[in-house]
DNA sequence: TTTATAATTAGAATAATTCCAAATTGACTC
DNA sequence: GAGTCAATTTGGAATTATTCTAATTATAAA
């Protein structure tokens, strides 16, 4: 089976089981988002999702954005108040955005890190999800 | 000297350094934000400068934030990209969302854990800045 | 005081996102 | 396969937070 329909599977899927609809919208939305893995905004996924459904709207495009959040398939990641940018990698990592490129790195964090992020907390807070980026430079 | 003579002079010391002139708004917006210290958002703000300068505007309050966070005086925090909130806690801490309450506090981060945080990323990564929030729930 | 520059103001403009109501599509039954 | 119902898509309008603009006002220095 090749990748493409592996990819298409887990989607209809993870749709199916929260009683959604798949639809070509939502699997060219969540193509693009696999293909490319770099950070692209919701006006990026429309220009390349355009290449396939020239007719896509941008409305369109933030339905299934939020659509496939809600599934679990795909993260929001937010830096400063700048648009939002999606990411298809659903281990816990960071993000490290470049003033100078501005290019978005995922930064991997080992168990231990994340044990130790996670111990910050006092008595009581609960944390569902945590959110960690750093900006600065980045050389070679 | 009392307090609020203390936090006026660090204030125009800070504007000074920096060639700005000191303004009623300026010091009015830094004295909400010193005082009730609830991460308030700008429209929070405007309002409670209101009651002591009634006609500030907006875009005013919009602008002394900004100066204030250039200054170093003021942190501007966001949580995902509802409106940015405002915090007089210079040092180095991480943010929790409380999803019930929506109230927001401060976590301290030991210099341990610090440390560890920047440990994770990898060589060639120079970071001038960290964000870290939580969202989850919240008791007691 | 005058003068020059910076800050404030109200309102318009912008940018990202969400809402809306109509048209289309997909899933299900017959 | 046609009919039905709910979900989805669509273009455009609306909303929200923020920034910009151009005129007025305030501050600091001479």
């Amino acid at each position: 089976m090749s990748s493409s329909q592996i990819f298409k599977r887990n989607l209809d899927s993870a749709l199916k089981s929260k009683g959604l609809k798949p639809t070509k919208q939502r699997s060219s939305v969540y193509k693009v988002i696999l293909d490319k893995k770099d950070h692209p905004t919701a006006e990026d996924i429309l220009l390349r999702v355009r290449k396939n459904l020239p007719t896509i709207s941008l409305a369109t495009v933030y339905n299934c954005l939020e659509t496939l959040v809600e599934c679990g398939l795909v993260r929001q990641v937010n830096f400063d108040r700048s648009p939002s940018r999606f990411c298809p990698n659903l281990t816990p990592h960071a993000h490290f955005k470049c003033k100078e490129s501005g290019n978005i790195f995922d930064i991997n964090i080992d168990a231990s890190s994340i044990k130790n992020l996670e111990a910050i907390l006092p008595k009581g807070f609960v944390a569902e999800n945590f959110e960690l980026s750093f900006s600065g430079t980045f050389n070679n």
